[in-house]
DNA sequence: CAGTGAGCGAGCTTCCGCTTGACTT
């Protein structure tokens, strides 16, 4: 029979630490937390001092009885929840929970690691629970609350929603997210691509070698600035006539004889520079998410499901179920200092000692943003588990995640990379070319773990530029031959769209979000419709900028991207005792409050045009529409779209009414677009939109999407009930290669993916593969 | 597998953060 129990929030670590405890111990799970704010209402009495009703979590009854029942058991009961402040408010709602039982003993400990010597040290020195520590974590908890569950209602009145689409919100966080997508596309939008041309020379030594230079310039003026900038192909060809053709041959044909007709290209100048590469700091979760979008094309939320399976255990057969990576939700790069040292002999031994530091790799801390540190790094558990050793125990993905996992880690505790910059001058009377290369002198870490770098477009010019062929053995004046030249065409690149991981990492760069939440904060906003992910890039939708633009307008000092970090560094000083939960919310809600009140005035009224009173909206049997207020005198109803195309154009599809000769516009049924007369309903002529394809049946009508009655798509002749062709695949106009039809048939398959098939001879063309993934 | 444009008279939604399963389309 135990005499303690030890409380932690992960039942794989109760797990883990159940081992190094012994049987004098029991170690019990809370799963997260296990009390909250109520969910269908504010709870919190704003009048009164931010008084917080803090209720059970539905689901958590179970747990919070067994952890009941087992204090009532135990004497010493020791809370070992995280060493953050959410941990030290959960440790807080598990005393309220056990208290008034009687001779208990509530110790309150810190494990930073989860490590033998760490588990034990922390036992042997036992604390309190810090209560300015949890009133900062309820003043963080009572803020998002205050500003989600007011904010949102007001979105539900200020921006009309869709029919049939969710429910709209905002927070703090969600709605910044939100915004830096929004800011994105709106630089996107406002940016024009500028032309620019090159201009580049092959140069060949006596020994056979070949590699390439860019012209620099010209009497040493820069190219880029002389005579201006070249920015169309015409103003590089003039520039090549006046600067390096002399006659009027054809452009290219004189400028290059021009070029070799001189014949005097020599090594003007090599400057060599030795570079030191640092290595990566070890995964934290924004990073592991990150690398494993840019290496494995792995999602965010994918790649945390995954490390969870590896932290929680995988059956390595004689082994046993083993975790083999530490905690995957954590903002610290730190290293626990027992492994740190295991690692420096598993690296002399594997690798050499000459991958070795001579200390321990440390690494800074983010630039301001503070940092929780409650758990180590991501790191491998255990060095005796390499990538090879638990490969047939892990599926392909879970085997490529634990793989970078484990080069990461290893590359993060060796010596840096030296490579050797080469700077190449070549001239040529008045002409300077360069050519640039790196080479690496020593391996170092990148001996297991290489940079890579995502945008590829971008590096385009710099990569041929700098080309690792340079030949190793140039001296200075050695007179090399002329081969060729060539002009490149660039254009300036827009800034790119984030991905689902590049906002992660710019959130958390400015310290929004928890590692526990950033793969939510991208599902969110998506779930909203407030943004797509075309080709893994987010764009935002229509209703998506609509509320963007109305948060940022009404609620400038939150909807931003520094109110968290000023929230921060607030709650640190509750934490610090230098500040207090009322003053801190007081202060937050006084302005927070009166900008609230004044936009909800503000909020467009739609005024009833027979009597005055204001619009409101209420819900049917068909949906949401809109009403008047003043009913039952007023019986005025309206719908949504009435409302707002009241002052619209219609849009004219540009064609005539086949019965009465007036304009035929796009409208919208129960069965998606059609085309109506614009004088229904006057007039009922109704057609279907045409695909622009001739029916392959008939050739008089044409091909039109339809619905059946359980509204599938499929597509038929416009000319039914005349003339009865029909298909289910989505015919494009795209002749078949063996000339056997005017079309082809779009289809899917999940073997083949996305391709088109020739209806007569069957041929087919693969458009999309589909990616191959495991499970 | 071939329909389309009104009408509707009640009261749903939401936050961020900490943890895992137990549920189906």
């Amino acid at each position: 029979m135990s005499k303690n129990l030890v409380l932690v929030e992960s039942p794989a670590k109760a797990k883990t630490i159940n081992k190094y405890l012994g049987k004098d111990y029991h170690v019990e799970a809370t799963i997260g937390h296990i009390r909250n704010l109520p969910k269908t209402k504010l709870g919190v009495d704003v009048d009164d001092n931010f008084k917080a009703q803090y209720l059970n979590i539905r689901g958590k009854g179970d747990i919070i009885k067994k952890i009941k029942s087992l204090a009532s058991k135990n004497k010493n009961i020791f809370i070992a929840t995280d060493p953050d402040r959410e941990g030290e408010a959960i440790a807080q709602d598990i005393a309220d929970v056990i208290v008034g039982l009687e001779g208990l003993k509530i110790h309150r400990v810190l494990f930073n690691e989860i490590t033998k010597t760490g588990i034990k040290n922390a036992m042997a020195h036992p604390g309190i629970i810090d209560d300015a520590l949890v009133s900062s974590q309820r003043a963080r908890r009572v803020m998002d609350r205050i500003i989600g569950y007011k904010i949102s209602p007001f979105l539900w009145k200020a921006v009309i929603e869709q029919s049939g689409s969710t429910s709209l919100s905002a927070g703090r966080v969600q709605s910044v997210a939100l915004k830096l997508i929004c800011d994105r596309e709106a630089e996107i939008d406002k940016f024009k691509a500028v032309e620019y041309w090159s201009i580049w020379g092959t140069f060949g030594t006596d020994r056979g070698e070949s590699f390439k230079a860019k012209l620099f310039s010209i009497n040493k003026k820069d190219i880029r600035t002389l005579p201006k900038a070249i920015m169309s192909e015409e103003e590089m060809n003039d520039f090549l006539k006046e600067y390096i053709a002399l006659n009027n041959e054809t452009i290219t044909a004189s400028y290059f004889n021009k070029l070799k007709e001189k014949n005097n290209f020599y090594i003007s100048n090599i400057l060599k520079r030795n570079i030191k590469r640092n290595p990566p700091a070890p995964f934290i979760t924004s990073n592991l998410q990150a690398e494993a979008s840019k290496r494995l094309r792995m999602r965010p939320k994918q790649t945390m499901m995954l490390a969870q399976k590896l932290y929680e255990g995988v059956d390595l057969g004689k082994e046993g179920t083993v975790g083999l990576i530490t905690y995957m939700r954590t903002d610290s790069t730190r290293i626990s200092e027992e492994f740190a040292a295991e690692t420096k002999e598993f690296i002399k031994n594997n690798y050499g000692k000459e991958f070795l530091p001579e200390g321990f790799n440390s690494f800074s801390k983010k630039n301001g943003i503070a940092v929780q540190d409650a758990h180590e790094a991501i790191r491998p558990t255990s060095l005796k588990y390499t990538p090879e050793f638990v490969k047939h125990s892990l599926d392909k993905r879970s085997f490529q995640l634990y793989e970078l996992i484990w080069k990461r880690y290893l590359a993060s505790q060796m010596n840096p990379a030296l490579l050797e910059t080469t700077l190449i001058e070549i001239s040529a009377d008045e002409f300077l070319f360069k050519a640039f290369g790196t080479a690496v002198k020593f391996n170092g870490f990148m001996q297991i773990y290489e940079e890579i770098t995502e945008q590829k477009d971008d590096a385009e010019e710099k990569e041929e530029y700098r080309n690792k062929t340079i030949p190793v053995g140039l001296s200075k004046d050695e007179k090399l031959n002329f081969d060729d030249l060539h002009k490149n065409q660039h254009f300036t690149k827009p800034p790119a769209r984030f991905t689902e991981s590049t906002l992660i990492k710019e959130l958390e760069s400015k310290g929004i979000g928890r590692p526990s939440t950033f793969s939510l904060i991208v599902s969110t906003i998506q779930d909203r419709k407030y943004v797509d992910m075309i080709e893994r890039k987010l764009i935002p939708t229509k209703l998506g900028k609509a509320v963007s633009t109305i948060l940022v307008k009404n609620f400038p000092g939150i909807i931003n991207e520094s109110f968290t970090a000023s929230m921060e560094s607030e709650l640190d000083q509750i934490a610090r005792g230098e500040n207090d939960y009322v003053k801190v919310l007081n202060d937050f809600y006084g302005p927070f409050n009166t900008a609230l009140k004044h936009v909800e005035k503000n909020v467009e009224k739609i005024i009833c045009e027979k009597c005055g009173h204001e619009m409101v909206i209420k819900i049917g049997r068909f949906g949401k529409y809109l009403a008047c207020s003043n009913f039952p005198e007023c019986n005025n109803i309206k719908s949504f779209k009435d409302h707002f195309m009241q002052n619209q154009e219609p849009e004219y599809t540009g064609e005539i009414c086949e019965k009465c000769g007036s304009r035929t516009v796009f409208r919208e049924g129960k069965f998606g677009r059609f085309i109506g007369c614009e004088k229904y309903p006057e007039c009922d002529f109704v057609k279907n939109i045409s695909l622009g394809i001739d029916c392959p049946k008939c050739g008089q009508g044409s091909v039109v999407e339809r619905k059946t009655k359980r509204n599938k798509l499929f597509y038929g002749c416009s000319r039914y009930p005349e003339c009865d062709f029909i298909s289910w695949y989505k015919p494009v106009p795209e002749p078949c290669p063996n000339k056997d039809s005017e079309y082809m048939e779009q289809r899917f398959s999940q073997k083949k993916g996305k391709y088109i098939k020739c209806p007569v001879c069957g041929t087919e063309i693969i458009q999309e593969v589909v990616e191959e993934l495991d499970e």
